[in-house]
DNA sequence: GAGTCTAGGAGGCTAGGCCAGTAGGCCAGT
DNA sequence: ACTGGCCTACTGGCCTAGCCTCCTAGACTC
């Protein structure tokens, strides 16, 4: 009978990387030197050297901050920081407080209403299978006692592919990720597998009648009750 | 009577990086072999050695993916595969086909309706002021017979502070980015300055008034406004 | 069989060097 | 006075070579 599902992952220790720390470093100094879009960082040799590590290792840090779009690395010109260095800001704030699960569950409920509006436009037969399917999953799985929890991710997944935006599965993939980092996979099984199972039927039959506000109202319900159990603990005031 | 505002932008040459081409042929890598979650990549410096690239570029590569969540590299273990591969899937999409107008503009209405909504229910008063400075400024532009575009972004940002959320905040800047590379910035500004003063101002209204539902709805207008003479000439099927 | 130790392979980081692009000053030609 | 060519100092791009730390499988104990 095994439980094999979940091996319980733990999250693994980070070990914290040199480039990391220099991220931040940088991103500090950008703030104390009142630094705005179009600035130029020092150059790489000398901010190497402030920073007391190699030219390699800054590159790294760099690359990372040119992927986040915080700066415009230049041959011959230098590290230039962007526009909206705003995106520094919002970045850091995530990265140092993490836990903003009421924020996180908001984002969400956003995007999957949506989600669920488009879907019950878009949706092929094979979505419709796809759903279903999920839904089998997730009543077995309750039938054995279970929490029904990778049922769930199946229907969520298949919803969001059923409406058919890369741009908004994209951002889902974030927040996806966001919840997982901030280690609230119980999000969506505070206890109540069965109704949160009724719920979804209900966004099902909205989705397979073509019903776009149904399937929005639907959603949005379904969030607002696997979310209170999960939020009144951190939202009580 | 000098049109200086537009000297025809040239979009800078972008230069190749190595680390990106790398990932490009890395993710290709993972696709040929099949490769799934929890599987790891070659080790360094036998990837290296295949690429054709030295250890350090080829450690750029690698953080850039970490960055965007694709791997996770482990020291003594070596880059493992992450979890939800379909970001991979879903990145390439976006950076090949690039000009996801429709989807983009669907995106950005999710967010921006809830943004309104929110702004009505947590502005303060320092919030009311920078949307009525966002207004000012565009009025300004539009009388001196501009299209208001400095205004709009003001707008659209004060908004999006008020509403208070770092998620849906950082969400948002990465839309913005997308309909930066994506080169549409008329977007919002499709010769129609006025109807757009007209809708910005029945949204601030709103949230002045605090009318969650009703900024999201005037939220939801002004996009579709602004929206239609863009999107119109791609989306004509 | 269950712990313990260890060699080898993996990534982390550094040092130093060469190549390539950029920007700005200088100078000759117009 | 302006233009274009050229030189040079400076900036990032990338490489080689090497040492360190960490992880883990397998040999070695008890």
């Amino acid at each position: 009978m095994a439980e094999v599902k979940k091996p319980r992952q733990f999250a693994k220790v980070q070990r914290p990387r040199l480039y990391e720390q220099l991220m931040t470093q940088i991103l500090a100094y950008v703030e104390e030197e009142k630094l705005g879009p179009g600035d130029h960082l020092p150059a790489e040799r000398e901010l190497a050297e402030q920073l007391g590590v190699s030219r390699a290792t800054l590159a790294q840090a760099l690359v990372a901050l040119e992927v986040l779009g915080v700066i415009d690395v230049q041959h011959g010109t230098g590290a230039v920081l962007r526009y909206r260095p705003s995106v520094a800001t919002v970045l850091r704030e995530l990265r140092e407080h993490e836990s903003r699960l009421p924020e996180i569950v908001e984002a969400r409920s956003t995007l999957e209403v949506k989600l669920a509006g488009l879907a019950a436009e878009r949706r092929t037969e094979e979505d419709l299978k796809k759903i279903d399917h999920a839904l089998l999953v997730m009543t077995e799985e309750i039938q054995e006692g279970g929490r029904g929890a990778h049922g769930d991710e199946l229907f969520h997944e298949a919803v969001t592919a059923a409406a058919k935006s890369a741009v908004l599965q994209k951002l889902m993939t974030f927040i996806a990720e966001m919840v997982l980092e901030t280690r609230i996979e119980s999000l969506g099984q505070p206890g109540r597998p069965e109704r949160s199972l009724e719920s979804h039927k209900k966004i099902a039959d909205a989705i397979r009648r073509g019903d776009s506000a149904g399937a929005a109202n639907a959603m949005g319900e379904h969030i607002e009750l696997v979310s209170d159990v999960a939020l009144l603990k951190e939202d009580l005031d």
